[in-house]
DNA sequence: AGGTAAACTTGAATCGTTTCAATTTATGTA
DNA sequence: TACATAAATTGAAACGATTCAAGTTTACCT
């Protein structure tokens, strides 16, 4: 059924050193050769089969990128940005979704580290995780994207997820706003309990009370299920501002905040997100949200890997870090 | 460097036959084997060659998914449907992005069928290419997602969308509207031109003006720039209601029409979008959408993948065509 | 103890490509 | 024409996991 290399060489008449010089040393072979073993490629339908190629080499041209969820827009645009910088380097990009499961997020590294890629980019759940030292020891680079590595063990590039903590809040609160609330978890996913620390000490700093609302996940869903349960309150609890761990949640809060009578945005409550997704700018009450630079993390991350993959016997890790920007819309906007 | 069967087996004190039972068949095995392999596999840091398992099985437990645009949340579900859907059937799904890009789709198509894929979810850029034939009938299975396979040569899932588009354009007669645009491109894309298609029927059946305006893609960016080539007009010759061919476009549209003093949505001009992302509901002004059941696209078209797969000689591609529905918020609603 | 069936282990052969040392053919020069 | 050198071609070996027929051990029964 399957054609190898062995029936196109008997085919064209020559040995099977030349027809895998013409598909990957054209230069080594002779015009005539070329022809023969092409015309034989076309009748057969030969196709090379890239697992014997790969075993071959010891190597793929595929990088691996691991993120929390796919249907984050800020992952779409950080994949797009790897993407780009990967294909400069004549490498393709193989996106898999943990979902922020830590199941799902080990069985993806193995899965990658079996079919060794030729680096891992894991946007990591948790902390660093025992597996991904194992793999980096192993021999497959492995870069953090979206979260520093604390250590210097692993090369990272992530955004300061405490000063967009600190800019979210300190901007809610110049704005006079004086109870506020955090949405957002679980809160083993550092990227979150980093903005909470920020918005901790920019309230401290300030003297004003900040409540912690711990949610499942950051979907839309999740935070029309949270505004609805700040709508079940008596109105002197409620908050006068949420800060929301991403716009997906921001999001969701203002759909159904924006159809109770009884609450205006942002008077009674004013509302920050985080990531600046292209939507948060046409949300209903457009979004005040902390801009990171999505496509350049993405990006960022591949050259990281690919100096390590060069890097010679002294490589060390670097730790790449963005700062976030506050981008202020009508969220925030009072008066 | 690396670590191999053979490492194991001999720090085991076994035959490479049997680290490879205790590794694929456990039941064959002794207990005090696959103790001892167990140790030697975790003390060595073996990882199996992922590799050299295909080329020995010939096939792989992936299976390919190339979309047009992974920044559209659209196939962002798709591909979440799809991926719950192998998940069951103990595939994974790799993700990979033509970018309505004609070249890349053809690049990426090849690479998985070197890869040796279960099978390609497509959702393809134009007609049913040759090269998908090609592979076909080369052994791996092709599904066309979003796209009805013409004359049966392919297994399909996809949305009627000249329904759809009969659906947005009716529904804007039936408001009164009465200088209808059509806003998408390129018409080479099939979905495309059927949504035009849709609408240009409804036209017709009404004798309204239908008038097209032909974009690059359909992103946010792109919406804006026509919306500002339409603001530029005298106000005479505007649209009073333009259908947008994807969510992305309208939402781009709305952005800059809802800051120009002198128009109105939905009074001036009425906006119907298409696919009914998630954040349609949240727009600035909610945007009346075409809904495809995005979850049920993925899925569907996994099963038939497995179908096909599994299929005996007598097998029978099917085309699954799922009916849109229109969802009416604020955009479309006056008064 | 002997016999037999069942349980387990072995290791050579295999998958399809690439590489590279050895060999053949072509080209140029005196 | 002979010789040196460059260019092109050859085919066996290697990559690493899995399979399977053949061989070995164990377990059980009389």
């Amino acid at each position: 059924m399957a054609v190898s290399v062995r029936d196109v060489a008997k085919k064209a008449g020559v040995s099977v050193g030349t027809v895998s010089n013409v598909l990957n040393h054209p230069d080594k072979v002779s015009g005539k050769a070329v022809v023969k073993v092409q015309a034989a490629i076309d009748l057969l339908g030969f196709v090379r089969n890239d697992a014997a190629r790969q075993l071959r080499a010891g190597k793929s041209r595929s990088i691996g990128l691991v993120v929390l969820d796919v249907r984050n827009p800020f992952f779409a645009e950080v994949a797009r940005g790897a993407e780009e910088a990967a294909e400069e380097h004549g490498l393709s990009v193989l996106f898999a979704n943990s979902d922020e499961n830590s199941v799902r997020e080990k069985n993806l590294l193995v899965l990658f580290e079996e079919q060794r890629v030729a680096g891992i980019l894991v946007s990591p759940l948790t902390s660093e995780l025992k597996e991904m030292e194992r793999i980096r020891d192993r021999g497959t680079p492995v870069v953090l994207v979206d979260r520093k590595s604390k250590n210097k063990n692993f090369s990272s590039v992530s955004v300061d997820d405490v000063a967009g903590g600190f800019l979210a809040a300190d901007h809610l609160i110049q704005i006079g706003k004086k109870k506020l609330m955090f949405a957002g978890g679980p809160m083993e996913i550092k990227q979150i309990s980093d903005r909470l620390k920020g918005a901790q000490s920019a309230a401290d700093a300030r003297n004003v009370k900040l409540e912690v609302f711990d949610t499942k996940n950051l979907t839309v869903l999740e935070g029309r299920a949270l505004a609805a349960e700040i709508l079940a309150r008596p109105k002197e609890s409620r908050p006068d501002a949420i800060f929301a761990a991403n716009d997906l949640l921001a999001l969701g809060i203002i759909q159904v905040l924006v159809v109770a009578p009884d609450v205006s945005i942002p008077k009674d409550i004013a509302l920050v997100g985080y990531d600046d997704i292209s939507f948060a700018g046409s949300a209903l009450i457009s979004l005040t949200s902390i801009r990171q630079p999505s496509l350049l993390i993405g990006a960022q991350a591949v050259e990281l890997l690919i100096q390590e993959t060069e890097g010679a016997k002294d490589f060390k890790t670097r730790q790449v870090v963005f700062q976030p920007e506050l981008v202020v819309r009508d969220s925030t906007r009072l008066q």
